[in-house]
DNA sequence: GACCAGGCACATC
DNA sequence: GATGTGCATGGT
């Protein structure tokens, strides 16, 4: 028996396709843009994240080494780059501090310890930390957003006024644990997300638009 | 010109 | 503890 979060992975799946979030980067550079992401468009993130490479700066030690104005220009099409540059540094320096900027070390702490100690870390929160354990270090880790937020709360599987582990907690009851189904599945969410709901009370072409309650609505 | 984008920290009550 | 606000660029 299917759970309906799993109807609702199958059905995205189905009409949109994997998403191949983060196939290609390397792992570092799945942390820098989890935080150059916040709240911003990813399009402005892969600019930043080009300046980084253009100035053979994607590294944890070479982005702790460029003094503060100068990584300021080049994070500053990713937006808050203010913020962003303070909230870089961190993380990269716990990186280094923690796990001596390897990858491999880190990846072998526990998982929830692990989360902890980023959550520690200035400028990154749940959703930061639980993508930079999915994406960049295949750790089991569903990530929510606002998107999630939208669609469960609207469709009447949570309440609106969920937080974000109350979130977490439903879908990872009623999805199996594992990486691959994490990773795409939030993906897919940002997508159905960005294509519809909004708007329109009833998004006709929604793949989840049986799904909708009676006298539900999907924007608004 | 208004609104939005793959959040978070901090101020204020 | 809950609620509000600043952060900044670039696309629609």
């Amino acid at each position: 028996m299917k759970t309906t979060t799993q109807k609702v992975f199958d059905q995205l799946l189905d009409s949109f396709g994997p998403q191949h979030w983060w196939p290609g980067n390397s792992p570092l550079e799945v942390m820098v843009g989890a935080v150059l992401v916040q709240s911003t468009n990813w399009k402005n993130v892969e600019q930043a994240l080009e300046n980084l490479h253009a100035s053979d700066a994607m590294d944890a030690a070479r982005i702790l080494a460029l003094d503060e104005q100068e990584l300021q220009q080049l994070l500053r099409p990713a937006g808050y780059y203010r913020r962003k540059t303070r909230r870089l540094r961190s993380l990269m320096q716990f990186f280094v501090e923690h796990y001596a900027g390897s990858i491999e070390l880190m990846r072998r702490a526990k998982h929830f310890e692990l989360r902890k100690q980023l959550l520690a870390v200035h400028g990154i929160g749940p959703e930061t930390a639980d993508a930079i354990l999915l994406y960049a270090l295949d750790k089991p880790a569903m990530v929510v957003d606002t998107y999630t937020h939208r669609v469960f709360a609207r469709h009447g599987w949570v309440d609106f006024d969920a937080d974000y582990h109350q979130l977490q907690a439903h879908l990872v009851s009623e999805l199996p644990e594992d990486v691959s189904t994490y990773n795409e599945l939030h993906a897919l969410l940002v997508q159905v997300g960005k294509s519809y709901c909004r708007k329109v009370p009833r998004c006709e072409a929604c793949p989840l638009v049986d799904m909708l309650p009676e006298g539900g609505v999907c924007a608004g």
